[in-house]
DNA sequence: CCGCATCCCAGCCGATACTG
DNA sequence: CAGTATCGGCTGGGATGCGG
């Protein structure tokens, strides 16, 4: 379905503005995991915590709605992705405390464009979408 | 009819660096149309097509793998955003062609940041996974 | 040509209960 | 405290067929 494998970074001299600039799809490999339901929000938590690391406990209380299997599962992914590392005192009771990675602070600079995409253009989404079901609604 | 250009872009004084520049989560409302399978794809199909409209066979024989219904759906969710126009012509046989809106064109550029990410970190990700995976297989 | 309707399955994810 | 195990619902999305 992709042939991510072979991505071979050659530099990411160019672009900024549309036209020629898009050569690979931003689609798939990561994207999948960013799709995931929770990944953004636990990547995003870690980044806000005043500590840099923080408890599985924290989080899942910082975490609006997420269960603890699902807090496992995303920090499971990220750990293994490289976005997030894991430490785990073997203590009693124990303690683990999860920190951002430099990758991992990457992906969320990567973001910050969609970030403000999303806050100035929300909005206009919304609208965009309240216009088109109104016009679908009579038929 | 379509509420196309204005990108009004508020300027973007903030950021670069982490810390204090996160204020809003990026996740939920758009990014769970970005987080759909063909989303991405397909914005970036019709960013890279040479004339500005695609039909939608065209469309759908340029993205690799996409099934009609999909398309479909894809598209439309797309138009209710308002970040796809839709041209319908009631020819015989029929003729509907896509494009990016300006606020199509938006959302495809602030996701460069991401695009550049994946190009030159994808494969540490994917060398992490095979590392962690090896790490698990022997327990 | 375009797209809707139907059927159906895989997997995500939530709820809940149990361990070290 | 920080998981793991199990069950079950819901839905995204593939396959196929029909209709304007």
């Amino acid at each position: 379905m992709i042939p991510s494998a072979d991505v071979s970074g050659d530099r990411g001299t160019d672009e900024t503005n549309l036209d020629e600039s898009f050569r690979p799809l931003p689609s798939n490999g990561i994207c999948e995991r960013l799709g995931d339901k929770w990944t953004v929000q636990v990547l995003w938590r870690l980044s806000l915590a005043d500590e840099r690391r923080l408890r599985f406990s924290a989080l899942q209380r910082e975490t609006e709605g997420i269960t603890q299997r699902m807090l496992t599962l995303t920090l499971r992914n990220l750990e293994r992705d490289g976005l997030v590392a894991r430490h785990y005192y073997p203590e009693v009771p124990p303690r683990v405390e999860y920190e951002l990675t430099g990758l991992g602070v990457g992906i969320l600079q990567a973001l910050q464009g969609v970030n403000r995409w999303v806050r100035s253009n929300m909005p206009v989404v919304e609208r965009n979408r309240r216009v088109y079901d109104k016009g679908q609604e009579c038929r």
